[in-house]
DNA sequence: CGAATGCTTGACGGTACTCAAAGATTGTGG
DNA sequence: CCACAATCTTTGAGTACCGTCAAGCATTCG
C-alpha cells in the first residue's frame, strides 16, 4: 500500500520476532484499560478504535481516533500507570509487542527504532492538531475539521470506496472527542448536514463539499509522506 | 540534578557530538517559526518557552510550556513544514541538534535513540492532558490545572525557592493555553486568587492551597521517574 | 412486542465571549 | 525627573454560544 513505507526482508523478520500474537476485540472492547499500564504495544490491524482519557466524574475526552497501521501504547512507556484507555468502535484486530523487548528493538534494529519514534511524532502531531480544535474552534469549524480529518486518513489507508467511508461513531464519540455536549453536537452537524456539506447514511459518510469544509475548519492536509509501519 | 538519569561519560560524549552549537534567544523571540520547517533540534537549557500553533484568523492555541530540559523540535521531523512555531517567555538558552544527523544518532547510539522516543512519549502525554483540559474541564478547573501543572514541573528542575517560582507569563499566556478569551482567564483567576487559593506576585508565583487546587483541577501528579537529558 | 440504544428537537439557563473603558505598571525620551 | 506611550490588568455591561433538562421518535434486538 502507497502509504507505508517498503519494509526489507530482514525488517520484517524483526518485526515477526519482536511481535508477540495478534488479538481480536470485538466491536465496543475495551484493548488498554485506562488505570491499568499495558504490558503490550500494539498495532492496529484492522477496525476503528480511539484513545480517552476520563476524569473522575465521568467527562470523557476522546483522544484521538485509531486507523490501520496506526501504532498505540508508547505513551504509557513511562507512564507508570497514569494513563489512557483505548477502545474498539468495530470489531478489531491487533498485532501486540511485548513492551519489555522494546529496548532490545532499539539495539538490534536501530531502524525500527527510529520508525517508531517518526510514529510516535507524528501521533503527536494528530494530538496537536486536536488540540487546537478543542482550545480555539466553534462547534461547526470543529465538526467540520474532525470530518475531513477522519475522512483524509481513511482514504490515505484506502478504506475510501465510491467516496463513502465506514463511519462507526455514534454522535456520543463525536461529541467526546471535539468537546461538546451531545446535543449540541446533534444540532450543529443536522445544520451542515441541511447545508448540503455531507451525508451520513447507515453508518457511512460521503463528504460533499469538501473544500466547504476545510474551509470552515480552517484545515488544509497536505500530501503526506509514506509511513513507517510496524 | 535527581529529576534526570545519570549519563555515562560516553553518551555523554555522543551528545556532544551530535549537538551544534548553543543558542541565545531573548525574550519574547522566536526560536522556531510557526511555518518554516527547522533544520535544527532543540534542548532548553534555560528560560522559559511554550509551543503553539495559530488560525488563519489569528486565534492562537498554546500546545505547551517548555522547562530546562524539554526537547523540541521531533514532530517536524516528518511534518513537511506543517508545524507549530515556538516562542521564548524570558530569556532563553537553547542547545541546538542537526536534524539530519538523527538517523545517525539512532545507528550509533541505540540508548540515546531510545531516550529520544522516551522524551518523545512523554511530550505527548503532556499534550493528552491538555487537550482533556481544553475539551472537558470548565474554566476554574484550567486554571487550577495549569497551575499545579507548572508549579509541579517547576519544582521538579529545582525552580522553586521558598515556595516561589518564576512566572513570567501574562494572561494572554494563560487564555490561548487553556482556550479561554482574555478577559474570562482574567475574571477566573482573581476568583481563585480572592479565594485564596494561589498568589502572584511581580511576576513569580506561590502555590497557597495545593490541595485545593488539585481537587478542583482533578489532577493529581504522581511522582516521576527521572528523564533522560539529551 | 417491550426494552435498549441512539437520534432529534424545543425550552431555558449559564458559562464564557465581546465590547468598552478605566486603572496599574513599565519603559522611554526630553 | 517627569511626561507620555505602550503594555498589561481589571471591571462592568450586554450578548451568544453552548450546556442541561426533558420528551418524542426511530431503529434494533431479543
Amino acid at each position: 500500500m502507497e502509504a507505508f513505507l517498503p519494509v526489507t526482508a530482514q525488517q520484517l523478520q524483526a518485526i515477526q520476532s519482536f511481535r508477540t500474537g495478534t488479538r481480536r476485540v470485538e466491536a465496543g472492547g475495551t484493548i488498554v484499560d485506562e488505570h491499568r499500564a499495558s504490558p503490550q504495544l500494539f498495532t492496529l490491524y484492522a477496525g476503528w478504535a480511539f484513545r480517552y482519557k476520563t476524569l473522575s466524574d465521568g467527562r470523557r475526552q476522546i483522544l484521538g481516533f485509531l486507523l490501520p497501521g496506526d501504532f498505540v501504547g508508547l505513551q504509557d512507556e513511562f507512564a507508570d500507570g497514569q494513563t489512557h484507555g483505548v477502545e474498539a468502535v468495530t470489531d478489531a484486530t491487533l498485532c501486540a509487542f511485548a513492551r519489555e523487548r522494546l529496548w532490545a528493538l532499539f539495539q538490534t534494529q536501530p531502524r525500527l527504532g527510529y520508525d517508531i519514534t517518526w510514529l510516535a511524532a507524528r501521533e503527536e502531531k494528530l494530538v496537536d492538531d486536536h488540540l487546537v480544535t478543542a482550545g480555539r474552534r466553534n462547534a461547526g469549524e470543529r465538526v467540520a475539521m474532525l470530518l475531513m480529518h477522519l475522512y483524509r486518513r481513511a482514504q490515505r489507508v484506502g478504506m475510501v470506496r465510491d467516496g463513502w467511508v465506514e463511519f462507526p461513531f455514534n454522535q456520543q464519540h463525536i461529541a467526546d472527542a471535539l468537546g461538546l455536549s451531545l446535543v449540541h453536537t446533534n444540532k450543529t452537524m443536522r445544520r451542515l448536514q441541511r447545508l448540503g456539506l455531507y451525508k451520513l447514511d447507515g453508518g457511512w459518510l460521503r463528504i460533499l463539499e469538501p473544500h466547504a469544509l476545510e474551509t470552515l475548519g480552517d484545515y488544509f492536509e497536505r500530501p503526506l509522506r509514506p509511513v513507517p509501519m510496524i
